[in-house]
DNA sequence: TTTGTCAATTTGTTCGTACAATGTGACACC
DNA sequence: GGTGTCACATTGTACGAACAAATTGACAAA
């Protein structure tokens, strides 16, 4: 039944080139999943059968499924198989920022650059970075609009190693764009979530009355080698943006 | 160094008893880097050192150090070795309830019901529950209190197969408390997280103003088999309570 | 009819092994 | 002094194999 799918879907693996073997076959299935050619609730074949068919080995097709099932897009059972869980899929929340999120929309992300400065680093951002307390910080405001529209106003601070970064970067991209851009990969981020109420400057710039409510996001970012990149607090309107985050129990 | 920590650390694996040797690592290593013992930075011993020194193989020693990776305690680099992040650590967003959260705290939880009642799905509970527009479910509010003080408002909606549960279950027991009693697993849980301004209603429910902003949450939770549990549309005083949650780049 | 047992199916755990890719540091060379 | 190269350490990928544990379904027994 699912043979048909399963064969066309796998046809070229590439043997020799830089891409796992896992990674491509979990691409190719999270792919048949998001179209739909496996609908939810439909039955993957085994384990041992799949690694037949595609001449890989059991732990390598085992690898590929339990990152989806990391992913929440799979369920497994002992005795009775694998199956796509029910439900519509989100993407979940990623490891972006807000303007890749709206560039991967139709939205056109800008920023206004509400504050440029190099400040001493004080308790809450010493703590939160990692770097001893007073130490030279960047400092930056930034608002976020897409499509003509305030969206969110993102203050963030970045250790002594970013002091180099300009008011025109900030300006243009977006602030991962640009740690991207200096071969620095963001590895772990601790997020904290929550709501409060406007005041009068706040509701300003996000365009609203003053005593709405505000959708806040704190986070502190950290590099593969566990040291802390970038200590944001942001707060964004809440009838533009929301988070989406998919669980998994281990 | 940390060779005197380690020993310790593993001085008695179960290896016949019924807990994976993999995870009797993940717990250990766990408490080591929570409790302070392998403080932030610290190196760890390499894989092939920590298998013969624990008498373990090395998938083995790398699944639970992998599980450490992905919960965000750990990061590694090839050719350097595996590290402890920097940064507080906080449990992160686990699948648990508020009930659960607050009893974990000092907290003593309570809880009003507001109404119970089988309603016919709608549009809305159908698509989340995956079950057919106008079956019945289950549809419950309440009211969730912490130390006599109101802290959210949880409306759930649960399909045909809890019909039973009873309301003197739901004022003494977290859902969750009773799915579990029922040996029912929640696997996967999508969830959406947003900000809005409360009205008069709601205001009252939790003992503050009008006009004041409610964190809310969206949530739809599904089982090992795939299968639709739970929705619920929840929302909360954010004085009292935010959402923190632990983000991985894979 | 109900219950118990056994075989078949499928994922879970664990071992062993080999080679590839990446970053570090030492050393020779210019 | 700088630069390239090479060996070394460490994690990443991939293979193969064996047995354990959970679920289902068929069949036998009470």
């Amino acid at each position: 039944m699912n043979t048909n799918i399963m064969g066309t879907l796998f046809a070229d693996l590439d043997r020799n080139g830089p891409i796992p073997l896992y990674y491509q076959v979990e691409q190719r299935l999270e792919k048949a999943i998001l179209d739909g050619a496996l609908p939810a609730g439909a039955r993957l074949e085994n384990e041992v059968a799949l690694g037949e068919r595609l001449n890989l080995s059991r732990p390598t097709i085992r690898r590929a499924i339990q990152d989806l099932v990391d992913k929440g897009l799979l369920v497994r059972r002992r005795g009775i198989g694998t199956q796509v869980v029910h439900g519509r899929v989100t993407r979940g929340l990623e490891l972006t920022s807000l303007f890749d999120d709206l560039a991967k929309g139709e939205k056109v992300p800008t920023t206004v650059l509400l504050s440029y400065s190099v400040d001493r680093a004080n308790d809450t951002v010493a703590d939160r970075l990692g770097v001893k307390l007073g130490s030279p910080v960047l400092h930056i405001k930034r608002l976020r609009v897409a499509d003509g529209v305030p969206v969110a106003v993102l203050e963030n601070w970045l250790p002594e190693q970013f002091l180099d970064i300009t008011e025109n970067d900030l300006r243009e991209l977006g602030l991962y764009e640009i740690l991207r851009g200096r071969g620095v990969t963001i590895r772990v981020a601790k997020q904290k979530i929550g709501a409060r109420t406007s005041n009068t400057a706040e509701a300003g710039l996000l365009d609203t009355d003053r005593g709405t409510a505000l959708l806040t996001m704190e986070r502190a970012a950290f590099d593969n080698a566990g040291v802390g990149i970038e200590y944001g607090s942001h707060f964004y309107r809440p009838d533009l943006y929301s988070f989406e985050v998919t669980l998994v129990e281990k």
